[in-house]
DNA sequence: AGTTATGTTTGTCCTGGACAAATCATCTGC
DNA sequence: GCAGATGATTTGTCCAGGACAAACATAACT
């Protein structure tokens, strides 16, 4: 029996180039090539001109692989394990993870999930203006999206939710959210907060909740969208004379690189203006000087009347 | 006279590293260190590791490089030209780009326009909503939205506008325009059509304009928010059984990859889901088989009548 | 003038080496 | 028994330099 494992002529069909998969899965090409080396996987094919060609399955592998380090587990032993113990990994840690939280209205956010499992785009729209309504925006933030939020990505951590489904919830999350904003009065009181992320930070949702807040309290907020470089936060804290500039990180920000960054915006920065930063990239972040970390959402709120004190 | 040109000690006080170039421009690693190979810029010192550090100005210089080379610049002549000759470039075509077109009200447009140079927040919100209201969402989408973001993108290519007024230009825009949407009746009309981007591709205003418009057409409009995985399109497209997945690229989008990877997502797909691909980064594009190119947005409108027409 | 052949530019990929930061394992002393 | 120090291992990132194909520009030819 022959067996081909080298080069096959016609593979290129659906079979992934080093840069999709990068792409796709966020994983380096430095990092790919690293696993290849040290681990053995992924063992990607060969093109005709030596390149690398990763089929679906393994690309579908090193998601999984990804997921399951995001949740603590080391590389070198996802690497080892076969494709059943992987599955187990996986779906392991989704019994002990159903962490109702005190006061929380599990059966009403239950439902909400519901939604985004069945795919009903109309009705989970619905479902959350409904509640925003009755609930009133501040309640809204602090008792529905962020444990919602929250649940969705425990659910996507543990492979019960597609990643499409995450998208879903969180498009409509938003268009819900920038509806309230913007329907707030046009407020011009002190202070002035800048509210943007760094490039490679692309998640969203943490920032329009810390939005709603503090445009409730009757903060002037200027919301940047997301993926600012560093050189353009500081012209635009300049150009607005903020008094502070609000950060978010996701937790899936690669922490070697959150240190240096803070220090270096920092210094960038006019002294006069103070650097916040929240999200589940921060948490039990030491804060290097003059930058303050925020461990939630009534924290930050807790912030901004500190804040005020000191400024009254 | 001494010329320290080698490594200083306590230089990493805001300078970057390799990381942070990339973050921030956008050039790659491996770009980076090419054009140094090769032209000798950028030059950046060292840190005590051997490792890169970039001084600001060579970062800026970067980003302006960058600029000039999406204008159709090459970059062997932008490397070897002085910094004069540079910010002459950038300057240069800006008369030539008063581009008015027939039919726009140029006057309205630049006022919008100045609202962003002035960073007037709410004012430029104000404005928008008004026209919003006075024109209906069509006409607001083709007659001020589409041209407005492309005086927009042309100022930002001239350097008369910062990335931050850009940003804050975008999202306010896309305030508006899903405050909008969402005001739409529920419609649950053939076709389905699911909208999103692939990662690395973060631009949604685009998506955005084109979902209003199919939306008012009666579509039923999925959006996904952008970079989803081409894996997970496919999934999506499934579950939800689109009749049609419409993808947007930027012109910022690479060129190189743009082939492949749509020929690999139509492998993917099921045959019956019609791929449609629009925006700046596909313009001249030829489309591969079973690839469906929109050169605007009224050529989407009428892609979306042929659809029908099929399928009636 | 249009088209083909040739040369140049430019980005991406490759290999393999090196190293620092984080993490784990082991040991010590209170 | 356990906090803390020490050493080993794991893991990600960086570097250099070589190679090559695709895009682009230029010259030659019908």
């Amino acid at each position: 029996m022959v067996c081909l494992v080298f080069v096959l002529d016609n593979m290129n069909i659906s079979h992934f180039t080093i840069t999709a998969v990068e792409r796709d899965t966020g994983l380096s090409k430095d990092v790919l090539r690293m696993w290849e080396r040290r681990y053995g996987f992924p063992a990607p094919e060969r093109d005709a001109n030596g390149e690398r060609l990763y089929p679906p399955a393994q690309v579908e592998r090193l998601h999984l692989i990804k997921r399951l380090m995001d949740q603590g587990h080391r590389p070198g032993k996802l690497m080892a394990a076969s494709d059943a113990e992987l599955s187990g990994l996986a779906s392991q840690r989704m019994a002990q993870a159903r962490t109702a939280r005190p006061g929380e209205d599990t059966g009403a956010l239950e439902n909400l999930l519901g939604l985004v499992r069945v795919h009903d785009v109309t009705g989970l729209l619905q479902a959350l203006q409904q509640r925003l309504i009755r609930e009133g925006l501040h309640q809204f933030v602090l008792d529905t999206i962020a444990p919602m939020t929250r649940m969705v990505g425990e659910a996507w951590e543990h492979g019960q939710l597609e990643v499409f489904e995450e998208h879903l919830f969180t498009e409509q999350t938003k268009r819900v959210l920038r509806q309230a904003i913007v329907g707030l009065p046009g407020t011009s009181r002190s202070p002035r907060i800048l509210l943007t992320s760094v490039p490679e930070e692309q998640h969203v949702l943490g920032l329009l909740m810390v939005e709603a807040l503090f445009a409730l309290e009757g903060a002037e907020c200027i919301a940047l969208g997301t993926q600012m470089p560093l050189l353009e936060i500081q012209r635009a804290a300049e150009a607005h004379q903020a008094d502070i500039v609000a950060l978010s990180f996701s937790a899936a920000f690669p922490r070697r690189q959150l240190g240096g960054l803070l220090q270096q915006l920092r210094e960038l920065m006019p002294a006069a203006t103070e650097l916040w930063v929240g999200g589940g990239g921060v948490a039990g972040h030491t804060p290097g000087e003059g930058v303050e970390v925020l461990g939630g959402l009534r924290e930050s709120l807790a912030a901004l009347a500190a804040w005020r004190e000191r400024h009254s």
